[in-house]
DNA sequence: TTTGGAGTTATTGTATACAAGATATCCTAA
DNA sequence: TTAGGATATCTTGTATACAATAACTCCAAA
């Protein structure tokens, strides 16, 4: 940490990862006070924080009740995955309208780092390698806004898709899943990727709901 | 104003609003000491405010040098045009495939307004009737992520699609536009309703682009 | 035993005070 | 006259103090 930041900034991107990461679960709340304690400063820049985390949707705040850790029942959960595997879907199908010669390298650099990852039932290396795939199709869509949205989405879905890779099948299933996308993809049929990436979103956030 | 509310989340609202309407402009700097005079507040809560507004992406923050309403060169602002128009689109398609009676008489009653104000050349009230229709077809999504992503856009973009309509012939071409949509939209043909959707805001985007 | 309520405690919302960085001013020297 | 820099001023970031409201405790009465 402590990379010239003000400490609101700092305590805002520690308190997002620790959600994100399952460290602070789902309907926590969270004391105001113990988390100044805990960052050795003041109530004020952890307010600072939460307030923002409000706003981005990762915490609900209750009045005067305090702020937790935004939960979501089955069915808000079974949205938020609908919404996500459209965006999912938009990316792939943009990235396939503009693809650059640049961005197609990225993707398939990610894309090798997910296979070797799988076979080598490295979960934690799946995982980074598997944001990274994604967050370079969100970049190949060349709009800042829609990579904002889909990078939303990825940070506050985290923590559930994250259950879902148990097994080393899982993991080469998932890495299998990316050839297709790739393929129309790299064939530029917008249409054909984005369906596709339709499919494997669909794929991953069904197989979650069945597990809840 | 005054509804119970906390003094920081009144303060939202309201500045919010005004940099809607355009009341406050692009790129200006907002002052914490002068916007808790004018509240008659601390700089406390005007800071609550000014922080969740950064983090909706409403304001922009310098480090140490004050915060400033976001303003968007055209190319950010075609970005955003784009993105907005790919969530509009994709919003017509979902509601399509799920549209419910109680929506579609929504649906209609909305562009009954838009029709009635556009040929009384009643502009704020087309403007109103406008903002309805939209909202009512992003509700037919049936998905409350969906909804506030493209409510999100909406009212990024409104001060930029304020200004497109200046003639009678404006809104009464809108008003027509909005007549293909509901037709796809009301046979269930998903495709046909996302790209005439598509269309429908190419065309303001466009045409407000043209006049930068 | 349970319910209702008064009083206490704890936690959030707001105000003020202080610290630190950024901008502006103004003086000096070339 | 202009460039450079030291100083002053202004603004934001953080800390502390106070106010207000919600949660809790515990006792009394039915």
């Amino acid at each position: 940490m402590q990379k010239g930041k003000s400490i609101s900034k700092q305590i805002e991107a520690t308190l997002r990862a620790d959600i994100a990461s399952g460290q602070i679960d789902a309907g926590e709340r969270l004391d105001e006070t113990k988390l100044a304690d805990r960052f050795s400063v003041s109530r004020t820049p952890v307010r600072e924080a939460l307030n923002r985390l409000v706003a981005q949707g990762i915490l609900v705040s209750n009045g005067r009740r305090g702020v937790r850790v935004t939960e979501y029942t089955r069915e808000e959960l079974a949205h938020m995955f609908e919404a996500m595997h459209e965006i999912e879907a938009l990316c792939a199908g943009m990235a396939a309208k503009r693809l650059t010669l640049l961005a197609r390298a990225s993707i398939e650099a990610a894309q090798a780092e997910c296979i070797k990852a799988a076979e080598a039932n490295d979960l934690p290396g799946f995982l980074r390698a598997n944001e990274t795939f994604h967050l370079t199709i969100y970049q190949a869509t060349k709009n800042p806004f829609i990579f904002d949205l889909a990078s939303g989405f990825r940070q506050r879905t985290g923590p559930f898709r994250a259950q879902k890779f148990s097994t080393a099948e899982d993991l080469i299933a998932s890495a299998r899943s990316h050839e297709e996308i790739i393929k129309h993809l790299f064939s530029t049929d917008s249409v054909a990727a984005a369906s596709e990436m339709g499919q494997h979103m669909k794929d991953t956030f069904m197989s979650i709901l069945a597990k809840m």
